[in-house]
DNA sequence: CTTGAATAGTAAGCACGCTTATTATATGTG
DNA sequence: CACATATAATAAGCGTGCTTACTATTCAAG
Protein backbone atom coordinates (compact mmCIF):
# COMPACT_ATOMS: atom_id res chain seq x y z
CA UNK A 1 0.00 0.00 0.00
CA UNK A 2 2.18 2.22 1.38
CA UNK A 3 5.38 0.81 -1.08
CA UNK A 4 3.97 2.01 -4.17
CA UNK A 5 5.22 5.66 -3.49
CA UNK A 6 2.48 7.05 -4.99
CA UNK A 7 2.60 9.27 -1.53
CA UNK A 8 6.10 10.63 -2.63
CA UNK A 9 4.25 11.87 -6.35
CA UNK A 10 3.98 15.60 -5.50
CA UNK A 11 7.86 15.26 -3.70
CA UNK A 12 9.01 13.89 -6.68
CA UNK A 13 7.50 16.00 -9.47
CA UNK A 14 8.59 18.94 -7.46
CA UNK A 15 12.18 17.45 -7.62
CA UNK A 16 12.36 16.39 -11.19
CA UNK A 17 10.68 19.95 -12.58
CA UNK A 18 13.36 22.08 -10.11
CA UNK A 19 16.22 19.74 -11.19
CA UNK A 20 15.20 19.78 -14.59
CA UNK A 21 14.44 23.53 -14.82
CA UNK A 22 18.21 24.13 -13.30
CA UNK A 23 19.61 22.17 -15.61
CA UNK A 24 18.37 23.78 -18.60
CA UNK A 25 19.35 26.89 -17.19
CA UNK A 26 22.84 26.05 -16.49
CA UNK A 27 23.29 25.06 -20.25
CA UNK A 28 21.34 28.07 -21.60
CA UNK A 29 22.81 30.78 -18.99
CA UNK A 30 25.32 31.55 -21.80
CA UNK A 31 22.30 32.85 -24.21
CA UNK A 32 20.63 34.71 -21.55
CA UNK A 33 17.64 32.66 -21.88
CA UNK A 34 15.70 31.01 -18.98
CA UNK A 35 13.45 27.86 -19.25
CA UNK A 36 10.44 30.16 -18.52
CA UNK A 37 11.57 32.27 -21.62
CA UNK A 38 12.31 29.51 -23.57
CA UNK A 39 8.43 27.96 -23.53
CA UNK A 40 7.38 31.42 -24.35
CA UNK A 41 9.71 31.48 -27.22
CA UNK A 42 8.31 28.00 -28.56
CA UNK A 43 4.84 29.45 -28.73
CA UNK A 44 5.95 32.71 -30.33
CA UNK A 45 8.12 30.90 -33.14
CA UNK A 46 4.88 28.96 -34.06
CA UNK A 47 2.64 31.45 -33.66
CA UNK A 48 4.27 34.82 -34.73
CA UNK A 49 2.13 38.28 -34.11
CA UNK A 50 0.36 36.21 -31.79
CA UNK A 51 -1.33 39.07 -29.05
CA UNK A 52 -0.39 38.42 -24.97
CA UNK A 53 -3.37 37.38 -23.99
CA UNK A 54 -3.41 34.09 -26.72
CA UNK A 55 0.05 33.40 -25.35
CA UNK A 56 -1.20 33.55 -21.80
CA UNK A 57 -3.70 30.95 -22.65
CA UNK A 58 -1.43 28.69 -24.80
CA UNK A 59 0.97 28.74 -21.91
CA UNK A 60 -2.06 28.57 -19.31
CA UNK A 61 -0.48 31.53 -17.06
CA UNK A 62 -2.06 34.52 -16.38
CA UNK A 63 -1.68 37.59 -18.51
CA UNK A 64 0.09 39.67 -15.72
CA UNK A 65 2.69 36.62 -15.87
CA UNK A 66 3.15 37.33 -19.39
CA UNK A 67 3.38 41.02 -19.49
CA UNK A 68 6.61 40.76 -17.22
CA UNK A 69 8.34 37.69 -18.79
CA UNK A 70 7.52 39.64 -22.37
CA UNK A 71 9.13 42.69 -20.20
CA UNK A 72 12.49 40.99 -19.93
CA UNK A 73 12.46 39.35 -23.08
CA UNK A 74 11.98 42.62 -25.12
CA UNK A 75 15.06 44.04 -22.97
CA UNK A 76 16.90 40.61 -23.95
CA UNK A 77 16.09 41.34 -27.74
CA UNK A 78 14.33 37.93 -27.81
CA UNK A 79 11.08 39.49 -28.89
CA UNK A 80 9.44 42.62 -30.08
CA UNK A 81 6.01 44.00 -29.05
CA UNK A 82 4.32 45.55 -32.01
CA UNK A 83 0.82 47.36 -32.01
CA UNK A 84 -2.22 45.80 -33.81
CA UNK A 85 -3.74 48.66 -35.87
CA UNK A 86 -7.33 46.79 -35.44
CA UNK A 87 -7.45 46.59 -32.15
CA UNK A 88 -5.26 49.00 -30.14
CA UNK A 89 -5.57 47.37 -27.29
CA UNK A 90 -3.73 44.82 -28.32
CA UNK A 91 -0.07 44.37 -28.75
CA UNK A 92 1.54 41.55 -30.85
CA UNK A 93 4.74 39.18 -30.28
CA UNK A 94 7.19 38.75 -32.71
CA UNK A 95 10.18 37.07 -32.35
CA UNK A 96 13.30 38.58 -33.37
CA UNK A 97 16.53 37.58 -35.91
CA UNK A 98 18.14 36.42 -32.35
CA UNK A 99 14.96 34.43 -31.49
CA UNK A 100 15.44 32.40 -34.48
CA UNK A 101 19.21 31.88 -34.44
CA UNK A 102 19.08 30.50 -31.17
CA UNK A 103 15.61 28.77 -31.70
CA UNK A 104 16.89 25.42 -33.03
CA UNK A 105 20.71 25.73 -31.23
CA UNK A 106 18.17 25.38 -27.38
CA UNK A 107 15.54 22.97 -29.21
CA UNK A 108 18.60 20.45 -29.25
CA UNK A 109 20.08 21.53 -25.77
CA UNK A 110 16.66 20.71 -24.18
CA UNK A 111 16.55 17.34 -26.37
CA UNK A 112 20.12 16.76 -24.53
CA UNK A 113 18.58 17.85 -20.44
CA UNK A 114 15.48 15.74 -21.42
CA UNK A 115 17.85 12.25 -22.68
CA UNK A 116 20.18 13.09 -19.54
CA UNK A 117 16.86 13.06 -17.52
CA UNK A 118 15.75 9.29 -18.96
CA UNK A 119 19.33 7.82 -19.05
CA UNK A 120 18.15 4.41 -17.89
CA UNK A 121 14.80 4.16 -18.59
CA UNK A 122 13.78 2.28 -21.41
CA UNK A 123 11.47 3.49 -24.50
CA UNK A 124 8.80 1.37 -23.17
CA UNK A 125 8.87 3.50 -19.56
CA UNK A 126 9.69 6.53 -21.09
CA UNK A 127 5.70 5.68 -22.99
CA UNK A 128 4.16 5.00 -20.13
CA UNK A 129 5.61 8.48 -18.59
CA UNK A 130 4.75 10.43 -20.40
CA UNK A 131 1.64 9.23 -21.03
CA UNK A 132 0.90 9.00 -17.49
CA UNK A 133 2.16 13.13 -17.39
CA UNK A 134 -0.35 13.50 -20.11
CA UNK A 135 -3.53 11.97 -18.00
CA UNK A 136 -2.18 13.82 -15.12
CA UNK A 137 -2.97 17.04 -16.91
CA UNK A 138 -5.90 16.82 -18.03
CA UNK A 139 -7.50 14.90 -15.17
CA UNK A 140 -5.91 18.66 -13.42
CA UNK A 141 -6.94 20.69 -16.37
CA UNK A 142 -10.24 19.54 -16.11
CA UNK A 143 -10.96 19.62 -12.25
CA UNK A 144 -10.37 23.43 -11.88
CA UNK A 145 -13.70 23.79 -14.54
CA UNK A 146 -15.41 21.66 -12.22
CA UNK A 147 -14.47 23.78 -8.91
CA UNK A 148 -15.18 27.07 -10.78
CA UNK A 149 -16.45 28.10 -14.07
CA UNK A 150 -14.21 27.96 -17.19
CA UNK A 151 -16.88 26.05 -18.88
CA UNK A 152 -16.40 28.85 -21.22
CA UNK A 153 -13.05 28.35 -21.86
CA UNK A 154 -13.11 24.68 -22.30
CA UNK A 155 -15.92 25.31 -25.21
CA UNK A 156 -13.81 28.01 -26.23
CA UNK A 157 -10.78 24.84 -26.56
CA UNK A 158 -12.96 22.44 -28.52
CA UNK A 159 -13.81 25.32 -30.91
CA UNK B 1 10.94 9.48 -33.37
CA UNK B 2 9.17 12.59 -32.91
CA UNK B 3 5.79 10.68 -31.79
CA UNK B 4 6.91 9.22 -28.49
CA UNK B 5 6.86 12.68 -26.77
CA UNK B 6 9.94 13.32 -25.56
CA UNK B 7 10.60 16.48 -26.45
CA UNK B 8 7.57 17.52 -24.61
CA UNK B 9 9.00 15.84 -20.96
CA UNK B 10 10.14 19.84 -19.54
CA UNK B 11 6.77 20.78 -20.65
CA UNK B 12 5.01 18.04 -19.07
CA UNK B 13 6.36 18.11 -16.27
CA UNK B 14 6.25 21.92 -16.17
CA UNK B 15 2.60 21.43 -16.44
CA UNK B 16 2.07 18.80 -13.57
CA UNK B 17 4.02 20.61 -11.08
CA UNK B 18 2.51 23.44 -11.29
CA UNK B 19 -0.70 22.32 -11.34
CA UNK B 20 -0.48 20.13 -8.77
CA UNK B 21 0.84 22.55 -6.02
CA UNK B 22 -1.89 24.87 -7.19
CA UNK B 23 -4.73 22.47 -6.30
CA UNK B 24 -2.96 21.44 -3.10
CA UNK B 25 -2.72 24.97 -2.22
CA UNK B 26 -6.75 25.28 -2.77
CA UNK B 27 -7.76 22.58 -0.72
CA UNK B 28 -5.32 23.99 1.76
CA UNK B 29 -5.62 27.54 2.01
CA UNK B 30 -8.01 27.05 4.62
CA UNK B 31 -5.21 26.19 6.72
CA UNK B 32 -3.17 28.91 5.38
CA UNK B 33 -0.03 26.20 4.64
CA UNK B 34 1.79 26.53 1.22
CA UNK B 35 2.86 23.24 -0.36
CA UNK B 36 6.76 24.59 0.34
CA UNK B 37 5.40 24.91 3.66
CA UNK B 38 4.46 21.29 3.77
CA UNK B 39 7.36 19.95 2.53
CA UNK B 40 9.16 21.66 5.48
CA UNK B 41 7.27 20.58 7.99
CA UNK B 42 7.03 16.93 6.77
CA UNK B 43 10.73 17.10 7.55
CA UNK B 44 10.73 18.22 10.58
CA UNK B 45 7.52 16.54 12.16
CA UNK B 46 10.20 13.09 10.78
CA UNK B 47 12.89 14.64 13.02
CA UNK B 48 11.97 17.54 15.45
CA UNK B 49 14.50 19.70 16.29
CA UNK B 50 16.57 19.79 12.89
CA UNK B 51 18.95 22.30 12.27
CA UNK B 52 17.96 24.62 9.18
CA UNK B 53 21.19 24.10 7.33
CA UNK B 54 20.15 19.76 7.75
CA UNK B 55 16.59 21.09 6.34
CA UNK B 56 17.93 22.83 3.11
CA UNK B 57 20.69 19.66 2.67
CA UNK B 58 17.49 17.41 3.25
CA UNK B 59 14.86 19.49 0.79
CA UNK B 60 17.60 19.64 -1.36
CA UNK B 61 16.94 24.24 -1.14
CA UNK B 62 19.26 26.85 -0.54
CA UNK B 63 19.83 27.61 3.33
CA UNK B 64 18.89 31.02 2.41
CA UNK B 65 15.09 29.75 1.60
CA UNK B 66 14.54 27.76 4.27
CA UNK B 67 15.44 30.58 6.16
CA UNK B 68 12.43 32.94 4.61
CA UNK B 69 10.75 29.80 4.78
CA UNK B 70 10.67 29.35 7.95
CA UNK B 71 10.49 32.83 8.99
CA UNK B 72 6.54 32.89 7.56
CA UNK B 73 5.34 29.03 9.20
CA UNK B 74 7.20 30.73 12.62
CA UNK B 75 4.90 33.84 12.01
CA UNK B 76 2.11 31.03 11.11
CA UNK B 77 2.82 29.60 14.32
CA UNK B 78 3.66 26.27 12.46
CA UNK B 79 7.07 25.81 13.90
CA UNK B 80 8.93 27.07 16.92
CA UNK B 81 12.88 28.14 16.57
CA UNK B 82 15.00 27.27 19.69
CA UNK B 83 18.87 28.59 20.28
CA UNK B 84 21.09 25.15 20.44
CA UNK B 85 22.93 25.39 23.75
CA UNK B 86 25.98 23.71 22.43
CA UNK B 87 26.26 25.39 18.99
CA UNK B 88 25.12 28.50 19.29
CA UNK B 89 24.78 29.37 15.51
CA UNK B 90 22.26 26.65 15.23
CA UNK B 91 18.96 27.25 15.16
CA UNK B 92 16.83 23.99 15.76
CA UNK B 93 13.33 23.57 14.25
CA UNK B 94 10.54 21.89 16.33
CA UNK B 95 6.81 21.54 14.73
CA UNK B 96 4.32 23.38 17.59
CA UNK B 97 1.02 21.78 18.41
CA UNK B 98 -0.76 23.48 15.74
CA UNK B 99 1.41 21.50 13.34
CA UNK B 100 1.22 18.38 14.65
CA UNK B 101 -2.51 18.21 15.35
CA UNK B 102 -2.86 18.95 10.93
CA UNK B 103 -0.33 16.76 9.95
CA UNK B 104 -2.98 13.86 9.33
CA UNK B 105 -5.50 16.45 8.13
CA UNK B 106 -2.60 17.61 5.62
CA UNK B 107 -1.25 14.19 4.62
CA UNK B 108 -4.65 12.63 3.29
CA UNK B 109 -5.38 15.96 2.05
CA UNK B 110 -2.04 15.31 -0.08
CA UNK B 111 -3.05 12.28 -0.87
CA UNK B 112 -6.40 13.40 -2.20
CA UNK B 113 -4.62 15.58 -4.80
CA UNK B 114 -2.72 12.18 -5.41
CA UNK B 115 -5.65 10.37 -6.45
CA UNK B 116 -7.35 13.19 -8.40
CA UNK B 117 -3.97 13.65 -10.39
CA UNK B 118 -3.72 9.57 -11.23
CA UNK B 119 -7.34 8.78 -12.13
CA UNK B 120 -7.12 6.80 -14.85
CA UNK B 121 -3.97 5.93 -14.70
CA UNK B 122 -3.55 1.78 -14.10
CA UNK B 123 -1.98 0.46 -10.84
CA UNK B 124 1.14 -0.94 -13.15
CA UNK B 125 1.98 2.81 -14.71
CA UNK B 126 2.10 4.46 -11.49
CA UNK B 127 4.75 2.54 -10.34
CA UNK B 128 6.18 2.85 -13.49
CA UNK B 129 5.59 6.46 -13.87
CA UNK B 130 7.32 6.46 -9.88
CA UNK B 131 9.86 4.37 -10.97
CA UNK B 132 10.88 6.37 -14.20
CA UNK B 133 10.89 10.18 -11.74
CA UNK B 134 12.68 8.29 -9.02
CA UNK B 135 15.58 7.86 -11.70
CA UNK B 136 14.99 11.35 -13.14
CA UNK B 137 15.80 12.26 -9.58
CA UNK B 138 18.52 10.44 -9.18
CA UNK B 139 20.56 11.20 -12.91
CA UNK B 140 20.06 15.29 -12.55
CA UNK B 141 21.21 14.89 -8.94
CA UNK B 142 24.49 13.04 -9.96
CA UNK B 143 24.89 15.23 -12.81
CA UNK B 144 25.27 18.19 -10.63
CA UNK B 145 28.14 16.28 -8.29
CA UNK B 146 29.96 15.93 -11.50
CA UNK B 147 29.86 19.46 -12.96
CA UNK B 148 30.69 20.51 -9.31
CA UNK B 149 31.97 19.18 -6.50
CA UNK B 150 29.93 18.07 -4.24
CA UNK B 151 31.60 14.61 -3.90
CA UNK B 152 31.37 15.10 -0.54
CA UNK B 153 27.44 15.31 -0.05
CA UNK B 154 27.27 11.54 -2.09
CA UNK B 155 29.94 10.37 1.00
CA UNK B 156 27.54 12.04 3.25
CA UNK B 157 24.40 10.45 2.09
CA UNK B 158 25.79 7.14 1.92
CA UNK B 159 27.03 7.72 5.11
C1' DC C 1 45.54 33.08 23.11
C1' DT C 2 45.25 34.61 18.35
C1' DT C 3 44.67 34.07 13.73
C1' DG C 4 42.27 32.04 9.86
C1' DA C 5 39.13 28.84 7.72
C1' DA C 6 34.66 26.72 7.93
C1' DT C 7 29.85 26.72 9.16
C1' DA C 8 24.91 28.57 10.49
C1' DG C 9 22.05 31.90 9.55
C1' DT C 10 20.45 36.18 7.35
C1' DA C 11 20.07 40.37 4.02
C1' DA C 12 19.47 42.23 -0.49
C1' DG C 13 17.96 41.79 -4.81
C1' DC C 14 16.38 39.05 -9.04
C1' DA C 15 13.04 35.62 -11.84
C1' DC C 16 8.60 33.77 -12.27
C1' DG C 17 4.41 32.37 -10.71
C1' DC C 18 0.14 34.32 -8.29
C1' DT C 19 -4.10 37.70 -6.75
C1' DT C 20 -6.22 42.00 -6.89
C1' DA C 21 -6.90 46.42 -8.91
C1' DT C 22 -6.27 50.03 -12.62
C1' DT C 23 -6.10 52.04 -17.35
C1' DA C 24 -7.20 52.11 -22.15
C1' DT C 25 -9.84 50.45 -25.74
C1' DA C 26 -13.88 47.79 -27.91
C1' DT C 27 -18.38 46.48 -28.09
C1' DG C 28 -23.29 45.92 -27.18
C1' DT C 29 -27.64 48.04 -25.84
C1' DG C 30 -30.77 51.66 -24.83
C1' DC D 1 -24.72 59.18 -29.05
C1' DA D 2 -24.13 57.46 -24.14
C1' DC D 3 -23.54 54.24 -20.85
C1' DA D 4 -22.45 49.61 -19.15
C1' DT D 5 -19.79 45.69 -19.83
C1' DA D 6 -15.95 43.09 -21.54
C1' DT D 7 -11.24 42.61 -22.88
C1' DA D 8 -5.87 43.63 -23.33
C1' DA D 9 -2.31 45.01 -20.89
C1' DT D 10 -0.10 46.67 -16.84
C1' DA D 11 0.88 47.94 -11.75
C1' DA D 12 1.60 46.66 -6.99
C1' DG D 13 2.73 43.44 -3.87
C1' DC D 14 3.36 38.50 -2.16
C1' DG D 15 5.56 33.47 -2.07
C1' DT D 16 9.32 30.55 -3.28
C1' DG D 17 13.23 29.62 -5.52
C1' DC D 18 18.02 31.56 -6.73
C1' DT D 19 23.02 34.10 -6.30
C1' DT D 20 26.04 36.92 -3.88
C1' DA D 21 27.63 38.94 0.22
C1' DC D 22 27.53 39.67 5.11
C1' DT D 23 27.68 38.59 10.50
C1' DA D 24 28.27 35.52 14.27
C1' DT D 25 30.15 31.56 15.92
C1' DT D 26 33.03 27.45 16.01
C1' DC D 27 37.15 24.94 15.31
C1' DA D 28 41.87 23.93 13.85
C1' DA D 29 46.75 25.59 13.91
C1' DG D 30 50.27 28.03 15.46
Amino acid sequence: MVSDGIDRLGFLIHDVQRLMRKRFEVRASGLGLSSAQWRLLVRVAKEAGVAQARLAELLEIEPISVSRLVDRMEEGGWIERRSDAADRRVRMIFPTEKANAAYADVKSLAGEVYEESLSGVSPEDRRVLIRALDVIVRNLTDGEASSMEKIKNAEGAAA
